[in-house]
DNA sequence: GTCTATAAATGGATAGAC
DNA sequence: GTCTATCCATTTATAGAC
């Protein structure tokens, strides 16, 4: 049983991880320190080896919980209705998760921590969401995996871009119904 | 006149700039300090001062750099013959220069550096391959900003993919003809 | 132009009292 | 479980001798 000690520690744990993501977004995925998250949860630096063991255990808590997020967020698409419909909801989702958070997306996505490597449990996450996103295109008819490579490449692309060049705008939100009809075009194509 | 000393002195400075891109590319972009930059250029850290006002000085001139390069990168794409071969040869070009340094294209396209900000006369540089970029577009006859703006991300988005998740191999680098033809005939689409 | 010496701050992490 | 105190390394950057 998880006693009410438990309960408290993993509240104070999640607490921490929550001003360091605040952090990540606002002074960059790289760009805050121990003694500037225990700051923000009103603590001294030293007290945070009580639930992480490193600043490296910190991020590692971040990833897998980022990739917690990705899988939550997949798992809300419904995959009822005409596969156009599922692809375009799938789309947008994928395009929202990644622009909510640029920091999340340099921690999940990119190699830009230095020296930073997920755990195998973290990584296991990481390959979850794969293989979920690999079932959400198999419901759907599309099975090649060249396909669903040419799907990521593309929602990512396009999200960077938003994200990079037009922060807080819509240019490149815009294109992904288009980039949707290219793909399917470009798919039925293939199959046909 | 650049006399001797001046000569000498530019030298220098590319010798370090040519060290931070070396480390950059091993220990990760934020992953180096000027300790290390002093070492490998044989000097010790107070005397790169002598050629580089700070550190994020050092990231402007590498920005600078970087930019230059993807300017004599994208100029050497012979522009006759069939739009559709422009167009590979152009995605080849762009993959490739993404793809050969993932320090570069994170300093360059991404906001991985906290607190950096290009000088304007840096910036001005990325303009101007944006601009040369649309130039080559406009030469096959793709003028839509709109065609541009997705094919830019789905470059960097097969490009993204490839150094992330098949670092070394050729998964996505597969992909690049399909989707040039993905894009063409989606455009083709659309024009006509 | 490069050095030594050092400032002045900050980093992650540990020891030990309470 | 959290604190103070501190270690020890490292950081960028400056002063001033040579």
């Amino acid at each position: 049983m998880t006693d009410r000690r438990a309960r408290r520690h993993e509240a104070t744990r999640q607490e921490i991880l929550s001003a360091t993501w605040q952090l990540a977004r606002t002074k960059g995925l790289t760009g805050w320190s121990l003694r500037e998250v225990a700051q923000a949860v009103d603590m001294r630096a030293p007290s945070l080896y009580g639930y992480f063991d490193s600043k490296d255990a910190i991020y590692d808590a971040m990833f897998a919980q980022g990739y917690q997020q990705l899988l939550e967020h997949l798992g809300g698409i419904p995959t009822d209705g005409h596969p156009r419909e599922v692809l375009r909801r799938s789309a947008h989702a994928f395009f929202d998760f990644y622009v909510a958070d640029s920091a999340r997306h340099q921690l999940l996505f990119l190699r830009v921590v230095p020296g930073f490597e997920p755990s195998v449990e973290s990584y296991a996450l990481a390959q979850e969401a794969v293989d979920q996103l690999r079932a959400l295109f198999a419901a759907i008819g599309i099975d090649r995996r060249e396909s669903v490579d040419l799907w990521t490449a593309l929602l990512s692309g396009l999200a960077s871009q938003q994200v990079s060049n037009d922060p807080g705008g819509d240019r490149w939100a815009r294109l992904i119904d288009p980039a949707v009809e290219m793909f399917l075009a470009s798919e039925l194509a293939s199959a046909g």
